[in-house]
DNA sequence: TACTAATCGAGACGGTACGTCGCGTCTTACG
DNA sequence: CGTAAGACGCGACGTACCGTCTCGATTAGTA
């Protein structure tokens, strides 16, 4: 593909140093006391070239989670939905923990406030998660695990709700136990009593 | 209580000024472009006297909601346990709805990055809540309505965290339909079909 | 006079630091060199507060200037006209010599670009100076060392001008014969050979 | 001149278009607000080309004055010596006057702060003139209307020495009266009463 | 006629300073 | 004393231009 003179004139180096500066610092301070003026510095660059290519720390901040994600597309399968769901449960879990969590929670809390934000961390982080969490779903309901009928919706609510319910709380995230209730419940609310459907 | 002589020298009308401002302002620019310095210009007031009494906006913020909340203590109890719970988790959906969202949101927001303000909020707004919430259930599983074993904060997680969910996620709240369904999931979940307990 | 609750809150002590300030650094990197963050770092002052009280940097080595003229309001008078000129026009000229010069041309040049500032310079340095030199021309009238009806506007321009045309262009201020010469050929346009009046 | 194949590979229409937007912006928004950043986006340009060829921004404007400038070599001499300095001085002063004061005037001040741009100036736009004019006045001095040994350098600045002084001061240039009345102030001065010479 | 190197347009880059906002503290005068 | 008013030191904001630096794409003289 000869893309040639459509070659953006960006510099790939400086988009590196200020996604590393940013990882550093957030670790080192916090989201909160994160600033623009200290990106540029750390990274050695101009605040105009953060400016140019991103509208806010949230949006670097986003790029950043975005670069460490693995994405595995394809769901965990392992044949047992339980632990598959808890190992996609863990994933989000363990992004709002201590160590990494300046950079998610701050995220979160800024997207709250910022529309545009939230919009781009719904479309580049979130969704392809729930798409990943619904496609597992799915496979369960071929194979019966899962009534035909199940609301994914609702299952998404509450399995991932919980966890923004405690973030949001400062409750501390759910351990293994209450996990495991979480999904018990919901797989058995979801799993079909052949008689009567899960919604009136 | 005969704090007598003690008795503060504080000024309710500035106090009841600053409220009144804070609200206002919320109402017309939003949490996020709210100011202290804003506040005391508007309510007619020195910024010392705001921080006099107040330790950062958050928690003007968080006193002008508790004041506005009317906190029915006891719970709804109409019989219907559905209904119940519905009225109750419709006034944290309110809430959390466009019109007066700001300040709502605004303070959850602010909260995630401030374990102090959480801590607040969590105290005063939100316990409260958790607690009629659980005498409600409590009360169900006295009726035999509920497993008498059922888990309660798993209940709460299951029916308070899709909220948070959406709200984090700029999802839109859940329609009547689907609260519904919520509701009528848990409640499936939380009912004893006498040989399994809910927990492994 | 009690102006006592009219009395301004602002502080003595940083506007000294910021004229010592910018005193310095104008000696020490010249007037174009200058800024008002340096000024502010240097005095140990926020910038807010110099441009609370000056609208650029041009008004503050305004009044630096301003405050460190000796302004005798009396002309010197020691009966020799020649030598009170020499003596006036002496001072402008140190004021626009090397080592003090970076304030004063600097002033100038930006004052030429800069109506507002250019008023303020007029009203509050030039035209003091001019009204004692005019003074001191008037006495010379009475006396009768020069024509009662010369033109002092026209003096003023023949004496004061070569030092702006040098000024400007660089070309050094005139030595003392140059200057002897210049005194010399005005006060013999002015003074009346009695037939023919200097102006037509 | 065999410079052959050393021939400028510069492009006559870029230089054109920079200077032609250089005097449209200048016109538009004064000599202040004039940008390298502007030029170069008016004229269509990189600003590589402009930096290329000019070391500033006044280093432009003192080619467009010069450019603009119908520089008569040799002096008017109609005759009548106050009438041809009257031109001379007319030029000066026309390149000084509000419409197009803008480039003129700016770069003075500019030339104030930059002893090279003040070099330039002095060579490719002042020193023609003042040539001009001495050569004007020498000429006087062979028809006998000036004294043969009158300092010319004096009768400059007393000439030219009001219009900067007037220009810097933000007073206004001189009108024809006035004008007039410097002349024949200064051409008294300079004319020989047969007794005693003009320098003691 | 084709080659080749200087020049061109475009504009990203690292910087410096700008002028503004809001913070939380401090000072002053009043009630 | 608590208060209204608001100046203060400070830190960050987002912007404007600076002068330098790649990038292909012309383009003009040479080979």
């Amino acid at each position: 593909m000869p893309q040639g003179s459509n070659a953006s004139r960006r510099s790939e180096s400086s988009r590196r140093a200020i996604l590393a500066a940013t990882e550093e610092l957030c670790r080192e301070s916090g989201y909160r006391r994160l600033t623009i003026e200290a990106i540029a510095a750390r990274a050695g660059v101009g605040k105009t070239t953060i400016y140019r290519w991103w509208p806010s720390k949230g949006a670097v901040v986003l790029e950043l989670l975005d670069e460490a994600a693995v994405v595995g597309t394809a769901p965990p399968d392992t044949g047992d939905l339980a632990a598959d769901l808890r190992s996609l449960l863990t994933e989000v879990i363990e992004l709002s923990t201590p160590q990494d969590s300046a950079p998610g929670v701050g995220l979160v809390a800024e997207a709250l406030q910022d529309p545009e934000l939230g919009r781009e961390l719904r479309e580049r982080l979130i969704e392809p998660r729930i798409a990943t969490f619904k496609q597992r779903l799915r496979r369960a309901q071929d194979t019966g695990e899962l009534s035909p009928d199940a609301d994914l919706d609702v299952a998404l609510d509450l399995l991932y709700g919980p966890l923004y319910h405690r973030l949001a709380l400062h409750l501390g995230m759910p351990d293994r136990a209450h996990l495991d209730a979480l999904i018990t419940h919901v797989l058995r609310a979801l799993t079909p009593p052949p008689e009567h459907p899960p919604t009136p």
